[in-house]
DNA sequence: AAAGAAGGTCACTAGGTCAG
DNA sequence: CTGACCTAGTGACCTTCTTT
């Protein structure tokens, strides 16, 4: 089963009380049969969050997104990346539950996806919450992320002035949070990451979109001149987490980038490339992981792809994007040094020998994108320990079957929002027509779910983000044992996979042109985008894995409308506050009586 | 399958030989009374770090009190204490279910907290005790006292700086800034306990809140990477006074606790997080009658209690009794303490007149883990914004009725882990017999809970972990107003005590004696350890809190009782948690606009 | 104006130092 | 080796200045 290896870090584990803000079977989730549809997945969390705007996915003339989310809080180390920001408060009350569906929904609104108005529209069925994982997303290295994209625009003298603390920012900075909520919505917090290391933007700065750390250190370093050396060879991985590691890459890296003085870009931004920096960001914005390989400081090569806006004009399928020389996904990175690297590093390197070529620009994009949202990259999942689990088999069968079937549903619901933020950024998505979007989060999310969690797969289980490892009896009494064959079988042929490969399968799946009801222009586009990636994961064996992958989607979606139709019946109490407060498992017989 | 991979900092240290010496589980959870159990929660691995999202301004709670802000919150790592290792995940299959009954069982076997402590008395340097206070020797390195405690309080100019241009226009800020050290913080000194050691943080180091000296000492491991080893059984506890004794233990500590160089936070600390300032600031706060007592803010340290149980063997003398041996200072007897004895230290000294003595082993310990378990600590919550909760008044009352209390049942349900995390550290409760247990976690976890949650309450709302606020006329929903008025009048009185002073009062809750069913035994050796704790907590007006926090625990049973019976007719109604929860208020919608 | 970026500020921390 | 100090950075905010 699972080892885990380094004991150390994994190590300290039982003891360290981590709760994990869900705890380990927490879901609740209560449904009804009458129609209503589930929201199955609401139940959990739900903080505000704000940030957004613009995002540019869309082109919102609202915001106020109903359902959004976002949480809030955490309490853990996970590890997550995610940098969300969030205080808001807004969003406007949810209609009631949406009458029948699909299980999951994913309304366009609280995702994101579409920037107009949420809810009311879809309202019809779909509501799928992300928001809340109970994963809380954290951000690590302690840093908090920056206040947001926006700066408020009116500022506010020192805020500084010691001892009145926290009253002082707060109105600052609370009026001008309360804006930012407002069209913030909840999940979608426009997430610009810095072309350097990844981390969030702040704006546009010396000719490239960055982070107010690249920036200060860009800045610094043109100004005082300094000269760098590596102490390692010049490769050094520039990401949040280790940009202060190696002066002499990071500067490499912002070369390489574009930034440069001459690339600077004042005053506002004008006003019609506004919109097509959405699409044409999400290309470049790209942030690659690698290390620099161009340019070499002090030569100013790199220079500045646009520095200004205006171009753009990129079409969506065709990316054209600058960055490509950086792109080389799959390190390989030379230098063992060790700690020095990242891990992500190490692993692809590790994994699998295979040196892929440098990717297409959307694989470039796909890749890295999927090592920022997917909860399971190695990075992120390195601490989790599995739990196993045990059930009581004298247990009503379909209690349990329930019961895993909510664990399994939250997991989902929580992998539902990467897949999210994830598919905004991929131009080959985002240029879809709202509705077909929606359709490909609704039939894809369970095959992209799958191959996110492959790594998290031995030949018989399957661990979750917090640690709870099911097994293959487990997965019998959810779905049927010939679903869970099909599921180990795909897991065993992708779990070695690096995180690289299995974001562009993932990516693939996103963007299957030939899911239902597409218009045929998406159909059409998504071919070409899905093409696109998978000619940069060329692994011999894809054809059967990408059939078995969508067979299993399809048989996926046919045991959900079962568990639509069936739930009611099935649950009635939260599993978990019935364990917590001995609440009675209902279910029939007795508790239809019992009522007064 | 999973990779547990550590990074670059983990990593080495994994190498550095820490072997992890044996499993021990942690708890277990095991629901049917057949004895069987299962094991849900088992160990949690630690992340590294942990970040936390959100920028919290204001409070914003619903009515605006004016007490308003509640304590910000942050995200860290929580770590946990050391030892356990842990490093199983296997489980023998196990059948119960989940239906009803006890919901943890800790086995004190796994908890670590037997001897293995180190100190014994011999080593060369121990400190003395006298008379209560203590004095301790020790210290090795540089000795000098440390400059100046806290950094915040004088701001240089610091003629260092490079850059050039110091003069500017905002001199302003620097005198304001100068201010701040005179009186205040003479006397307040916010004393910030290191992670590692409980010695006095420096900063926050390596993602840690940590002293100069668990800094260096892990600059220096992680930078060589010395192998270490511990000549015990890697169990060591890890203290100010006797943090030199062993490097294994203390490195292992540093991961366990989350240190790592990918957490590492440059730069200045975001605004928003600012902390509210420790526990020194809330005692002085309190002034007004009473609680003279401060001291100790931060607490912490802990100290090793040891034992209770069997396990002793440690000493010399033997020693017979269980945790008594530890009891001294308080009460000024003289124990002899046989164990390191750690008294305590740190807090102390400050100015403030009242020497409080130094907190009774046991009650230290009780400290150093609430920091590191409870999920409301400053520092913990440091970043959680505030959300309120808007109502659709129009719905059910029932419905929201259910909802609302499910949501504070799963805040409850992320605590009791928390809580049995802090229970299987207290020699008190893990020397007890599991059906013990048992009922003091069933029983007391609310009262627990309601402790841990002072502090994100104000006058009229409660601020959940995930920044959720609820007003009286949620809670009114939830329970009846009479409840809802004791629970608010506890509060008050508590909201600001500082996490110490909290702490001994949930350790305090947690050791009732006064439990129905439990055994002769455990209520006369409850009563003691209760009494220890208590009498580390020198408040004046105890009493009346206690009684009132015991009857709102009786009260809150009732109201379990009630929903326990009415669960199912209830509950079929779809709740739609997130459908309430995400609904935040109204909104204002002046801010509309900005939007895109 | 308003939006948005360059630069400046200065609260903070990794590392280096060197008595102890 | 340890850890109190010091130094060179770092980056969250803020101010000043540009451009739409
Ligand atoms: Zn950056
Ligand atoms: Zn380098
Ligand atoms: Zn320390
Ligand atoms: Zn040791």
């Amino acid at each position: 089963m699972f080892k885990v290896e380094s004991s150390s870090a994994a190590t300290s584990s039982s003891s360290s009380g981590l709760t994990i803000p869900s705890s380990n079977f927490d879901f609740e989730l209560s449904f009804c049969d009458d129609g209503t549809t589930e929201d199955l997945f609401d139940s959990f969390a739900t903080s505000p969050s704000a940030m957004d705007s613009t995002s540019g996915l869309e082109s919102s003339t609202d915001n106020n997104s109903a359902g959004g989310v976002v949480r809030g809080i955490k309490i853990e180390p996970s590890s997550d990346d995610d940098q969300s920001e969030v205080m808001s408060t807004e969003v406007s009350p949810a209609p009631p539950p949406p009458p029948q569906d699909n299980l999951v929904v994913v309304s366009s609104s609280s995702i994101g996806l579409d920037g107009s108005n949420p809810s009311t529209s879809s309202s019809s069925n779909n509501k799928i919450i992300m928001g809340g994982s109970l994963i809380s997303s954290t951000r690590q290295g302690g840093e908090d992320s920056p206040k947001n994209m926006d700066k408020s625009s009116g500022n506010k003298l020192n805020a500084t002035s010691s001892s009145g603390s926290i009253s002082n920012n707060n109105n600052a900075i609370g009026n001008s949070v309360k804006k930012e909520g407002v069209f913030a919505d909840s999940n979608n917090k426009s997430f610009h990451p810095c072309r350097v290391c990844g981390d969030k933007a702040s704006g546009y700065h010396y000719g490239v979109t960055s982070c107010e750390g690249c920036k200060g250190f860009f800045r610094r370093s043109i100004q005082k001149q300094i000269e760098y050396r590596c102490l390692r060879d010049g490769k050094c991985l520039v990401i949040r987490l280790n940009r202060n590691r190696c002066q002499y890459c990071r500067f490499k890296k912002c070369l390489a980038v574009g930034m440069s003085r001459d690339s600077v870009r004042y005053g506002r931004v004008p006003k019609r490339s506004r919109e097509v920096i959405t699409s044409a960001e999400a290309d470049q914005s790209s942030f690659d992981g690698t290390s620099p390989h161009s340019g070499s400081p002090g030569s100013n090569s790199g220079s500045p792809p646009s520095t200004t806006t205006e171009s753009a004009s990129t079409t969506n399928g065709g990316i054209v994007g600058s960055t490509v020389n950086n792109s080389t996904v799959n390190n390989n990175n030379t230098s063992p040094t060790s700690t020095v690297g990242v891990s992500e590093n190490n692993s692809s390197s590790t994994n699998s020998g295979k040196v892929s070529s440098t990717l297409s620009p959307l694989a470039s994009l796909v890749t890295q994108t999927h090592l920022t949202h997917c909860i399971y990259t190695q990075e992120k999942v390195r601490d989790v320990t599995p739990r196993k689990l045990t059930l009581d088999l004298k247990e009503h069968t379909e209690t349990i079957r329930v019961s895993l079937f909510s664990a399994l549903s939250r997991e989902m619901l929580i992998s539902v929002q990467s897949v999210v933020e994830f598919a905004k950024r991929i131009p080959g998505f985002t240029s879809l027509p709202q509705d077909d979007q929606l359709i490909l989060i609704k039939t894809g999310f369970f095959e992209i779910w799958a191959v996110y969690v492959a790594p998290m797969t031995t030949k018989d289980s399957v661990t979750l983000s917090d640690g709870l490892t099911l097994n293959r009896k487990h997965l019998d009494i959810v779905y049927e044992n010939e679903f869970t064959i099909s599921l180990f079988s795909l897991w065993s042929k992708i779990s070695k996979w690096t995180d690289s490969d299995l974001a562009l399968l993932s990516g693939a799946s996103l963007l299957s042109p030939q899911r239902h009801l597409l218009t045929n222009h998406s159909t059409i586009v998504l071919t070409h985008s899905q093409n696109q990636i998978l000619d940069s994961l060329n692994k011999s064996d894809l054809s059967p894995i990408l059939s078995d992958l969508r067979r299993i989607g399809t048989a996926h979606g046919e045991i959900l409308d079962w568990f639509r139709q069936h739930w009611n019946k099935l649950v009635c109490v939260p599993p978990l506050f019935a364990e917590i407060f001995d609440i009675p498992r209902s279910i029939e017989d007795e508790n239809m009586y019992n009522s007064s």
